[in-house]
DNA sequence: TCGACTCGTAACATATGAAGTTACATGAAA
DNA sequence: TTTCATGTAACTTCATATGTTACGAGTCGA
């Protein structure tokens, strides 16, 4: 599949998809071939690749939308406030990656393929 | 305390400092006063406040930074990546605030006066 | 009553970062 | 050699949180 292509499936630009499929090329998920009948391919096995993984070839991005902390602040509150929300942080981090974990992108696909044959059957 | 005071303490703007404390304010967890001798001040006792009850008084900002995601897409495939994540989320998210329900602010005042002891014997 | 002080709030400005865009070099196949 | 595709740098746009200015309104003391 082409990056202009899966641009259009999901409503944005070639260089972003080029920019976000190159991470997980890194993390050797897909291939990507130049020239005539190039773009992208998968590379693995969809039952052999968790949220997990892509959370981590995406780059880890940061989980909670909470806290623009300083680590190592010279306030005495500010401290106190981290290290009370140190160990609730780690923990909520540690169960959500811990269910991603055990996603894979077969269960998405089987999950997706019963939509599809109930969305067939609603259509016709 | 004042708005300005407190702006110089938390290194912000006064008018940035009455945005948030009005939250707190409609909360009842302070009180503001104008005029002379006016300012904010703690309206109820330290060990009474949780920090699950600060998220619910600012608003219960979304906790995840992941997944700028649409509720009801019309998109088969975001609709199955939304069901499997939905419950990762949603018992993380339990785990996070239940986890600020056991901290008060009374926890964190024990906390800071800990650390300042340290810091005035250190620097002492 | 006057003046200093403070919050309440609207309106506007700035800064930050994600996302989008343009441009062009590189490589592959017909 | 033409066409199609990725790779990537540079730039622009957009969204939004934060900061700022301005001023109205209430409070207190002299």
């Amino acid at each position: 599949m082409t990056s202009e292509a899966l641009g259009k499936c999901l409503g944005t630009n070639p260089v972003v998809v080029r920019r976000t499929m190159g991470l997980l090329r890194e993390a050797g998920l897909v291939t990507s071939d130049r020239g005539h009948a190039g773009g992208w391919r998968i590379a693995v096995d969809l039952s052999t690749v968790t949220l997990r993984q892509l959370h981590e070839a995406l780059g880890e991005p940061a989980v909670f939308a909470l806290g623009n902390r300083n680590e190592r602040p010279q306030c005495l509150v500010e401290q106190s406030v981290n290290a009370a929300l140190d160990g609730a942080f780690a923990d909520a981090e540690a169960l959500l990656l811990e269910r991603f974990a055990q996603i894979t992108l077969a269960t998405l696909a089987t999950d997706f393929a019963r939509r599809h044959a109930d969305w067939r059957a609603q259509k016709g």
